[in-house]
Parts: structure tokens; sequence; C-alpha cells
DNA sequence: TATATTAGTTAACAATTTGATAACCTGACT
DNA sequence: AGTCAGGTTATCAAATTGTTAACTAATATA
């Protein structure tokens, strides 16, 4: 099954500490996003929904202190990982944000190792419990059966029940061939009974929304998912 | 609901900060125990299976680094948070000792409250969070399900019981699709029978006092919260 | 090449689902 | 008893979705 890749979101005014947290995040897999101030921090995470943001205290606009409040009273981001950083060395501070929600709380000058053994630590706890969910994620595609939502590009496609269905069917196991019959079982149920070309035309439908064709036919066999 | 206390072994050799971080968690409540070595950990962490283990990392017979690794390796130990301490402020153990399974690393010499507050955030991180009775804020919008209070841009609208409640449940997970089956159970309750067009209704009067369409309809599954 | 088979396309239609509205019921309060 | 608000139901309109049928295109087979 593919997993989707952990989205980091960096908010920092200095863009030296961007750049080098954010090459070493990248190395380690991740998705990283970037704001240069707590404004754009906030937009930042709404739009993308990280699983962690690594927020500066110091920023302009508003503050890290400011910005982890603010995520915290938000419940979206009840799962979302918060390490602050300061070059502020002092002890109230320290307090302060992990008392505002934060998850960790790191003093520069940062090692990017350190950074990031502590991130996959704190990772480590929560993982389990967030990444329970069925969402399909190939390339650019997601295909989420929580929200009934299909993404490409960042953009949202509204599929019908059916075809969505149908979609997540074989998009569960891309490139494997779904012979007719076995789409009809687990798409209709076994007890509907539907035309011959039935299929073929959902899978029309969705060839021409998603502009992409990602469902590929195996003639005389079946279809399969192949993006 | 029960409360056992949370209980926290703290492993130094040094009597006086076993001493002045043993006074501090307990006065936060915390029951605590104590060992001198890394052996006497072991063991007290068998006796008790404490919810957090405070580890020094230099101690006699068995180091923090030993008697980490060891105690990842039994099952038993899982949930057990592990903060490792240490007045050797290199980075290699601090990574090492994450890599072994810690979930924190403090440098000496600690400051009580931070270590306390550092703890408390890791557990609120794993402690099962009670989702009852929270405050759903998302955007402008903020649901309170204690007052049973809607607020969007700072005015309050008045919804109905059922209303409240449905809109509560949707806005606990935004983006999910919820059937409609699963909103009769919930909001209604299992046993209770109701036609088929009175969620549609409730839905309808929803979006007409809000005047914002925050509910969406996913057509043949169910409904979202989607603002 | 002719023929058969299978899949793609389209439009029309059927079925389903939801939205809107009004009527009705119930219990609390006057 | 009367009023009122919340809740439910019934009904019909509107929108969406699903299916079929007829036709076309592509591919394989003899």
């Amino acid at each position: 099954m593919e997993t989707n890749p952990i989205k980091i979101l960096i908010a920092d005014d200095e863009p030296d500490i961007i750049e080098i947290i954010s090459f070493h995040l990248t190395k380690a897999g991740f998705e990283v996003y970037t704001a240069k101030d707590g404004s754009e921090a906030i937009e930042q995470a709404q739009l993308h929904i990280p699983d962690c943001i690594i927020l500066d205290i110091m920023m302009p606009k508003r503050n890290g202190f400011e910005v982890c409040e603010y995520l915290r009273s938000q419940k979206q981001f009840d799962k979302t990982l918060i390490v602050l950083l300061t070059a502020l060395n002092d002890e109230a501070s320290h307090i302060k944000g992990l008392e505002l929600g934060g998850d960790d709380f790191v003093n520069k000058p940062i090692s990017p190792k350190v950074l990031l053994s502590r991130i996959s630590a704190l990772f480590r706890r929560i993982l389990p419990s967030t990444n329970d969910n069925k969402t399909i994620q190939i390339r650019d595609l997601i295909i989420d059966p929580v929200q009934y939502k299909t993404t490409l590009n960042g953009e949202i496609y509204t599929l019908a029940k059916k075809e969505f269905e149908l979609l997540f069917l074989l998009a569960e196991q891309p490139g494997r061939v779904f012979l007719r019959n076995e789409i009809l079982s687990q798409v209709w149920g076994n007890d509907v009974i539907v035309g011959d070309r039935t299929i073929d035309v959902h899978v029309r439908k969705i060839r021409a929304k998603l502009g992409v064709d990602c469902i590929t036919t195996v003639k005389g066999v079946g279809y399969k998912f192949d993006y």
C-alpha cells in the first residue's frame, strides 16, 4: 500500500535556516513547505495541513507563540506536531512554548541531524494513530475514501459514487487486472444485474473527469489501474 | 473514570539530582520511583511498569543507553516514555539516545520546571485524549458543546439541539464523510427510527441559519463538514 | 480482406437521491 | 386550553447519477 509522504512546514525569517533544514528534511524523505513569517505560516498550514510544523519564535507579523496558540485552537491541527525553535535560551519561553501546545522546544544553533532525530522520535509516538486511513496516493493522484475526495495535482475532482468506487477498487492494486466480473461483484454487488456496457461508461466518465488515462483497458480481460 | 496516578521512574547515580527531580514530580502529582544505577532501573521498571522513565546516561552497572535499548526490546514498555539525561552535550549521544528509542533527550544542568513541562508535553500526546465536551474552532466558526453555542464571525447563532448535535458531529472530523446511518446512530441513537428526510431537513436548517455552506452533500454516500 | 468480437462513445431515459416546503405531532410553558 | 419551539413526516420538485441501447471504432481471427 502506498503511504503519503509526511509533510513538514518550516517557518523562519532567516532564509539560511530554512534552506539548511529544508535540505536535510527533504533528503530524509519529507515533503517540505516553508514560510517566512507568522502569517504565512498559518496560511501554509491551512493550505497543506502538515504533519509537523517547525516554528521559529522570533518572526515578523506573528511570532511563534502566537502561531502555535492559534494552531492549537484549531481542531484540524490536533495531530500536527509543533516544534518550536529559538535563539533565546531562557527557561520561561521554553515552558511557555510547551504550555501553548508545542511538542518540542529546540534551542538554536540547531544541528539538522539532531533536529531530524527529534522529529523522528516524535513521529514514532504519534504515527501509528494518525496513519490508519486508507488513502491511496499514486504520484499526484490522491484517492481518499474517508473524504470521498479525489485530488489530482492539488485540484479536487468530484466523482460520483460508482465512479469513485470503481476507481478506488482499481487503484488499490495498481497494475493488477480486474475482470469485468470482479468489478461487477465488488462495485455493484453480486445480486445486481447490469448490462454489458455499464462498466465501460463509468470508466469513460472517470477518464473524462480526471483528464488522465489512468485506467488501462486489457482487451478481452478487463481493466487495470496504470498511472 | 479512573485516575490512576501517573508513575515515573527516575534513574540517576547522583542523589541530589534524584532528590530535586523527585520533589518536583511528586509535587506535580506523579507517583515517583527511583533507582541509583542501570540494573536497579531495570528492576524497578519491571516491578512498577512506569509510564515514564527518566534515565541518566552515565550510570554505574548499566548505562542509560543500555537500559533504554533493553526496555525498548520489551513489549511491555512499548508505551513507556523514556527521557534521557546527560551532562555530555554532544550531538552523537543525543542522536544515539533517540535512535535507541528515547522519546526525549535533555542536557544537564536541568531545570526541573523545564523537565516537567517537557514530560507533560510528551504525555499530552500519548494519553488518550478525551474528545468530549471540547470546543471546536474552524476559522471563524466556533462550536461550543458546553454552552450549546455556535458562533460565526463573532455572531451567535442559535441552533436547536438536533441541529447542533449534527453540526458538532460533522465538525469533529472535518472532511470526513459521514454515512446517513452513522449520523442516525450518533445523533439519534441506534434504537430510534426516523424517516428518510429527517437528516436532510436538519441539514437544511443548519445551512439556512448559518448562511454558510459548511456542510457538503456527497450524493449517495452522506454528508461532510467542509469549510 | 471479410468477419467476428470487444471496447468506446453518445444520447436518451430511468432510477435514485436530495432539497424545499408545509403540515403535523409533541411536550413545555403560560 | 392556547401558544410556541423543536422535531418529524409527507409530498413533490429538482438535481444528480446510473443504465441502456444504438452506433462507431478498434482489434483479433479465420
